[in-house]
DNA sequence: CTAATATGCAACCATATGGTTGCATAAAAA
DNA sequence: TTTTTATGCAACCATATGGTTGCATATTAG
């Protein structure tokens, strides 16, 4: 077996499919633009500048929220998003397993090729 | 403006919509996972184990082809399948961008809140 | 108190998505 | 040359998804 044990990375990938299924959507990768520089907004707020209706927009960001890439607070009459920060280090460290686990397998016919 | 340009990265993110999309399906995950190691796979090969049809792997193998994640050539009668090695690059450094992007921003926040 | 603002909830709609079955065809095996 | 085997293609189906509108409700502002 490699070093990075095969089945518990995969786990780790399948594990993930929703929250990749979550970025899978232009518009909520604005949102998340929208938020990327810590801001703390309102729905409105995040609905401004967008041809969609504010609904729409909440229904992304409960989408969003699901997936554990954002936060909403109640705060008097609004509700208030922002990032949650480690949502996106667990996407990466899947992503990171399956391509070290991939370039392994790449060395590994190489050598093989070579020797 | 941070470190990393901020339109760029975002930019990036948002182009990569589809290959998110591709992700977030644990079908084809479980497909990724079985070409994990390497391996050059027929459609048949792919399908076995699995309690759907070859014509429903197929179309996932599809889009995985789509979104750059995994190459298809036809070879005899069968057509085999393997990953893109790049792909997930990419998708990676785009994950990256907005991380890092992410983290400058708490910086700020934490350093103001300091000061 | 009354008006304006910010949401939430529910029904509804069109299209995309994930899956199936049936049949046609190309290539390899007998 | 028959017969498998491995695919491709097309039609079809149910449900999920992305979006809308209308109305009710809770806060904040005048």
């Amino acid at each position: 077996m490699s070093q990075t044990s095969r089945k518990g990375v995969i786990g780790k990938l399948r594990r993930n499919a929703p929250l990749f299924a979550a970025l899978g959507d232009e518009t909520r990768l604005t949102l998340l633009m929208k938020l990327g520089d810590g801001a703390l907004l309102s729905i409105t707020r995040l609905t401004e500048g967008s041809a969609l209706t504010r609904q729409a927009i909440t229904k992304h960001l409960r989408i969003l929220e699901e997936a554990g890439l954002v936060k909403g607070v109640r705060c008097g009459r609004e509700s208030l998003f922002q990032l949650e920060p480690n949502s996106l280090k667990k996407a990466q460290e899947a992503l990171d397993g399956i391509s070290r686990q991939w370039d392994e397998a790449l060395a590994r016919l190489k050598s093989f090729v070579e020797n």
